[in-house]
DNA sequence: ATTACTGTATTAGCTACTTAATACAGTATA
DNA sequence: TATACTGTATTAAGTAGCTAATACAGTAAT
């Protein structure tokens, strides 16, 4: 597992661990269970102090996406499908209220705002495979 | 024009004010060059210092919403319909853009986002009409 | 010029947030 | 128990953002 930190970014380095475990774990490609890195170890690996590693493997846990484990170390949570959907879909909708409320006030019609989704997700989607440095 | 502040809602002040006064211009309860109420009156009103109102003030004149003129006053700028439409449209995208992003980092097919976005947008458009607290 | 309004630049204090240094606590193994 | 890993609580320093106090600047009418 490889993590990046753009440390210039204006994003909280924790912010930046939390998103990107979250995705991994979320995407399926930490597998249940599987171990990550100790908090040293990532600590080392981002330049960063040890308690900023703890405080995003902190929130995680909250999160229910992560285990830790004191002397032992952290593991990726065991979540059975249904939840993941669930988690999935609650991540979702968080953005997707703050657009629809946005929407409504606007005076903007339903229609045209699923066009828009639809055409946002599309070119998302299509980029998938490659990088993106935006 | 009647805005309210939360104090508590953690929200900036200027911030409060500049989502009011943007709301109200777009959704056109706001006639086309009428003038709004001075620094002064509207800090007065708020209680707030008038610093704050100028700053929410100055932000949505780099919006292009309203025009500042020293010594007489603010105004609603004059916006041909094309143009507010369009920044409605760029201000709802870029909102979109993040739930976009988002659905395709998790793998959630586009019709279920749609289906979601259409839920949301419906549940809000249903309280337009009345007051909401949260 | 005076008055009475407009908005604003500068500065400073406050607060919340982020990060880091240090010392501490739990676990496994020999 | 000793060692060598794990994670963590406390504390403090640094930073950025928000708000406010003050003094200043533009406009219009008298």
């Amino acid at each position: 597992m490889l993590l990046e930190i753009d440390h210039h970014s204006g994003v909280p380095i924790y912010r930046q661990v939390i998103e990107q475990i979250r995705q991994q774990i979320m995407a399926g490609r930490l597998s249940e269970g599987e171990q990550l890195m100790s908090v040293r170890e990532l600590a080392a690996q981002l330049k960063v102090n040890p308690m900023t590693v703890s405080k995003a493997y902190a929130l995680l846990e909250v999160e229910g996406l992560v285990e830790r484990r004191r002397g032992v170390g952290l593991f990726a949570a065991r979540l059975r499908k249904d939840k993941k959907a669930h988690t999935k879909a609650r991540l979702l909708e968080d953005i997707l209220r703050k657009a629809a409320v946005t929407a409504v006030q606007l005076g903007i019609p339903e229609e045209k705002a699923g066009e828009m989704l639809a055409r946002l997700y599309r070119k998302y989607n299509s980029r998938t495979r490659s990088h993106s440095n935006e």
